[in-house]
DNA sequence: TTCTTATTGCAAGTTTATTGCAATTACCAT
DNA sequence: ATGGTAATTGCAATAAACTTGCAATAAGAA
């Protein structure tokens, strides 16, 4: 754990919303901690084969975002489409549904992604 | 509607799964039919606004796949992650759950994705 | 046919992310 | 502390999917 990296968790810590590699890359810059882009990938790359982060792809946005595991459940998100903000969803329907998955296509399911889309109170 | 937008038309009717546009490009190319890739991501952009196209944008493939809308009916789809195949799942398990969302976040649920991951039979 | 507009191909550009390699840094044993 | 070894980093180059500018071509209407 050298000091970049700890920089690199310390704002996963203290932000609260999923966070892209180029805002990382941004933020910090702005904190004057001098890192390359380069490192940052190959360091949420790290801290999530550590397990410490979760990287998720969300829809139509064709960049990763990555949130802190830090013991949170398994759970899923809604996005604003118009602000972009990101929420927490702290709830999983699909345990039922999987099986019955399971037993029509003959796969063994593994996992699944679901999220929301739609627009938050402020942009209503 | 030119011959070349028909051509990528007519292989989405015979395509089974969802297809690429490098593998339509590929494909059409194997078929003799001389069609710039530019010109496939422009069919399907345009094909795509007049209803008759879908887009997926399946997790951690980094490409979009398209497939006949055809009056097929909301649904979501399965992906083996060996061999990549994907089956539809003509079911959708997410209209009661939507509504507690709204109610939970007090936003307005527009869309959602979902999507599967395991192993298909063949891949046990 | 002729005129006008839409479509296409080629080249170049964008964006997000990865890889090679040499320079630096951290860590461990002495 | 010091030196050696391996991990980490920065820079430059590369990759992959997709988009844009623009001139050439093809389609469709009059
Ligand atoms: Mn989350
Ligand atoms: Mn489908
Ligand atoms: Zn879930
Ligand atoms: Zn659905």
């Amino acid at each position: 754990m050298t000091r970049t990296r700890q920089a690199v968790l310390a704002l996963l810590q203290r932000t609260r919303h999923p966070i892209s590699a180029t805002e990382i890359f941004e933020q910090l810059h702005q904190e004057k901690v001098a890192i390359d882009l380069v490192t940052v990938y190959r360091t949420l790359h790290v801290l999530k084969d550590l397990g410490l982060v979760l990287q998720l792809d969300l829809h139509q946005e064709g960049l990763a975002r990555y949130e802190l595991k830090e013991g949170r459940e398994h759970h899923h998100h809604i996005r604003c489409q118009i602000c972009g903000q990101i929420e927490d969803l702290l709830l999983c329907p699909l345990k039922k549904i999987t099986k019955l998955i399971e037993q029509r296509t003959q796969f063994i399911v593994d996992d699944h992604t679901l999220e929301f889309t739609g627009l938050c109170p402020q942009c209503q």
